[in-house]
DNA sequence: CCTGCGTTGGGCATCGTGCTCACCTTTCCT
DNA sequence: AGGAAAGGTGAGCACGATGCCCAACGCAGG
């Protein structure tokens, strides 16, 4: 499993770099966070193979893939059935990702939709699994903070 | 805002192929797909810049940066006061990422911390934001399914 | 004091990049 | 049918970036 890359403030400003341009060389970060190349390349390499960066799926936007509408479904699993019912979700392509989770709520999970007919589709789908008490589903009809990690990486840097 | 960037097949073909070598080079990326470099470099190019592609910060692992807990937090908030309670909610650095939901929660946050008191003390600061109603904490304790999304591509890609 | 470890700067051959062009196919419009 | 528009192709080119090597330096811990 990915240990954990501990990201010390080179890292991160190679990364709050890289979060502002994606596309830049290696040449170039090197030159904006003022290292030698070698440097960061080294520790680029280092960090896209200890973990530190995640696959690049979570780049692509669903929404750009005809999937415009996100919503949170949780479920209440008869206990015991966790694994299977994780399986049988795993096998839906719409289902982005399975977290367990801690309190009378056993599962959220995170799916995508081409619109609310499928959406409910998906909905029943889900609810048809063998193990599956009970489903909660909510739409997400606004994002009110887009995902972002700059304001940790801040910190890590040391922010200035 | 992001127009939709209709992802056709080929793009697809791209994208699964970056999934797997997120280093892989252009010309590299066009040889696997078996199309031209020029056209490659122009559906990458193209997919940076219309909304295909999310923020590089989606890549790296809050785990990496010493905030190995996740948790979903809701809240219900008192009507009308919900911009405000996401300017407050993006003030918190441990706040990676607020959706408004439909049903009777309002927000559904996702933050992470350093460790359970960190996480304590997060929450904290939450419920003390003016006009949070009442909040939930759920603790994320397993990912029964990580991230992914190649499902999609793949269907987008004419699955072969 | 000496021994690793990471950073540095230099250098080098190779490859990738960004860009341009002419040419071709497919699709859509008139 | 004719023709324009859009997108893919292969080729070419100058430049920069890459991957890799090495000797030297500073700094930490033993």
């Amino acid at each position: 499993m990915p240990n954990a890359g501990p990201v010390d403030p080179l890292d991160a400003r190679l990364l709050l770099e890289l979060a502002k341009h994606p596309r830049a060389t290696t040449s170039g970060l090197a030159g904006q966070v003022g290292i030698s190349r070698n440097t960061a390349q080294a520790r680029l390499i280092q960090m896209e193979q200890n973990g530190t960066l995640d696959s690049f799926e979570r780049r692509i936007r669903p929404e750009a893939l005809g999937y415009p509408l996100t919503a949170f479904i949780t479920i209440q699993v008869t206990q015991r059935r966790l694994d299977a019912v994780a399986d049988a979700l795993a096998a839906v392509p719409e289902v982005l990702q399975v977290h367990g989770i801690s309190g009378p709520i056993d599962l959220l999970v995170h799916v995508v939709a081409t619109d609310t007919e499928d959406l409910y589709r998906i909905a029943g789908q889900i609810l048809a699994i063998p193990g599956v008490e009970r489903t909660n589903t909510s739409l997400v009809m606004r994002q009110l903070v887009d995902y972002r990690i700059t304001p940790l990486l801040q910190r890590t840097a040391g922010n200035p």
